[in-house]
DNA sequence: CCCGCGAAGTTATACGTAACACCTCGGCCG
DNA sequence: CGGCCGAGGTGTTACGTATAACTTCGCGGG
């Protein structure tokens, strides 16, 4: 049937070649180890191992190359499908950190997605607001197809703009040019639900924690929640920046809630995190949660149902997120034109919002 | 001062090639691109641009070829390096979830250390207890060096086994044949700091809400705080296992509260999730805590002093156990031995522990 | 004067895979 | 009976890099 592999003399004389890491003993088979087992010829093993072989190998052909394959344990070279291909099926996802839990489901959502496309994904960490410029392209920790990205610094940017590397931006301005493509929540609708809500409490008097840092998606909180607020007449609003981080945000609260001038009854945090400082804020003042001070965080993260009493919050699908940065990642590399639109949230009432109290 | 490149007849007659993905339309400088860009041959782009040039290459040609590679955009192809190499400097991670704060923790540190020796880290969460056994190598994500697992299934265990790939093991049996190095945490030492603390607050009745994830980590903590416990004679221990789950604490903790006999006087907690749990069903019950009832938690991550009253607990060195991860992984790669020894822990003490009540 | 040697490069190859172009052969149609 | 076609392969090349082995040249010493 088959032809026979007339004997070529093989090009490496002795074959005994040292690997670059004593990473184990056995020299991995390579493609032509099973064609030679199988008795066919390189090429044909590639065409059977990847499914091509339709029409052109025979069943039996096929059937014996698989079973050589497997019983040789042999597993693809992906640095050289990858050098052969000019592509490598891994995109880099660019987050300021996994410790933020809203970050980490973002990475699960675009994580599930690529494994699903055979993709992988590896992570660096954004230094945000830190200043800490690095770039990830310099310590070159992989090589990519694309970067789905949720908050880069310049320094990266321009370090990405030299790679022609498709950039999906995920919760940032929609108007950045730099990206190929955008996924965005209704962040805006968010505020506005919760403002809606705490308006129809009574709510008059606002106090805003808002995040110190200066990205789009925070930017918009403010402007919507000031947009909110202000088609109410009769209500004030004051706010306060700090850093994401419940005793910043404990800190703030405690002066705003024992300052000069009526206390505020509503305090509308920029995330579950500042929420969980003002709850201890105001607890540690005497106050109690909703009767004196009503409180909502945003995101709605694990921390929110943990405290107590739980917090009113809007529903951040990060999964989604996550899983659509990669879709559009993915239809990019294919040519396709993403999915556009932003992704719902919803405002999830618990305890931590009451009527606001008399007088 | 170069001999110039002799015209040789270029191979590729047509200089078209077509991308397999239409990432962007310029087709990246190659590091021959910039030797006939510098008047050089590709080898001294690569000695040069690979600083193995000493002795062997002229400052001046040197100052040339980088300045040349600069001007073009050259970015080395990785997947050619990793070809030619053998090796891709890039480790896979595997953990539970990167939602677990521990986690991204363990990540963060691994990162860090990862990058720092240019080295990539690319994440797969295992399926822990959900028994989703998928093979993080079927999907071949990317090309790895390495392996740093915290939780392997037995399908994923075997999978690996075939590739001769170094692992290191994170939190798990030291007994384990199977990885090349583990690093572990003091865990034990932990509980037993707990303990003494209870006892010397006079607790005797206790509740040990356990992790129902049958993990080598979870049972160190039983036979440890069992251990403890029993050397100090008129104590009691009740175990619960649940799942790691603010809610399911809640009302497992709920119903050990209520039920019959003389109610626990102190909860101790896999986590701090779970104490979060105990100490919502405290409060649900009207029991003020630590007054009432003790509670401590493990792990120390932000949802610790979150809380209200914050926990007391014991502080784990997540980032330092992926760093030691990492280097552990190194060392093995490069055929030194890694260090040895757990990493210690500390209890740190704050408001969900007091006095026993009288009585 | 010639040899050897170091400096400064170059040439040539191999890494393992995918895919294009070619080959061979039996059968079938005109 | 010749030509053509399709089934079932094989030979060969290129991907971009790192590096071993070789070359060339100028120079100093015996």
């Amino acid at each position: 049937m088959t032809h026979g592999p007339r004997e070529t003399t093989p090009r490496t004389p002795p074959d005994d070649r040292p690997r670059a890491y004593p990473t184990g003993d056995t020299p991995r088979p390579t493609s032509r180890d099973v064609a030679r087992a199988a008795g066919v010829s390189q090429a044909t093993v590639s065409l059977v191992l990847g499914d091509k072989w339709r029409g052109r190998v025979s069943q039996r052909t096929a059937d014996t190359v698989r079973d050589t394959a497997r019983s040789l344990g042999y597993r693809p070279n992906l640095a050289a499908r990858n050098l052969r291909l000019g592509r490598t099926r891994t995109a880099l996802l660019v987050v300021p950190a996994l410790t933020n839990e809203f970050f980490a489901r973002v990475h699960t959502g675009a994580a599930a997605v690529a494994d699903r496309h055979g993709f992988g994904v590896v992570v660096y960490p954004s230094p945000d607001g830190t200043g800490t410029a690095r770039d990830p392209f310099a310590s070159a920790p992989a090589a990519l197809d694309g970067v789905i990205a949720s908050s880069m610094t310049a320094g990266a940017l321009t370090a990405l703009r030299g790679t022609d590397l498709p950039l999906v931006m995920l919760d940032s301005d929609p108007a950045d040019p730099e990206a190929a493509a955008h996924v965005n929540l209704a962040i805006g609708d968010g505020i506005r639900q919760i403002a809606d809500h705490l308006l129809g409490l009574g709510h008059r008097r606002y106090l805003h924690l808002a995040s110190a840092i200066d990205t789009w998606t925070f930017g918009v909180r403010a402007r919507s929640l000031a947009a909110a607020l202000d088609a109410t007449p009769g209500t004030t609003a004051h706010t306060l920046r700090v850093p994401l981080d419940v005793n910043a945000a404990r800190e703030a609260a405690q002066q705003a809630l024992t300052g000069p001038g009526p206390r505020p009854t509503a305090i509308v945090c920029d995330g579950d995190a500042l929420a969980a400082g003002a709850c201890k804020a105001a607890r540690r003042l005497g106050l109690r949660v909703p009767d004196d001070v009503s409180i909502t965080g945003f995101d709605d993260l694990a921390l929110a149902t943990a405290l107590e009493p739980e917090l009113t919050t809007v529903r951040l699908p990060a999964e989604q997120v996550g899983e659509r940065g990669m879709h559009a990642l993915l239809a990019l590399l294919e040519g396709r034109t993403p999915t556009e639109g932003d992704l719902p949230v919803e405002l999830v009432v618990r305890e931590s919002t009451g009527p606001a109290p008399a007088g």
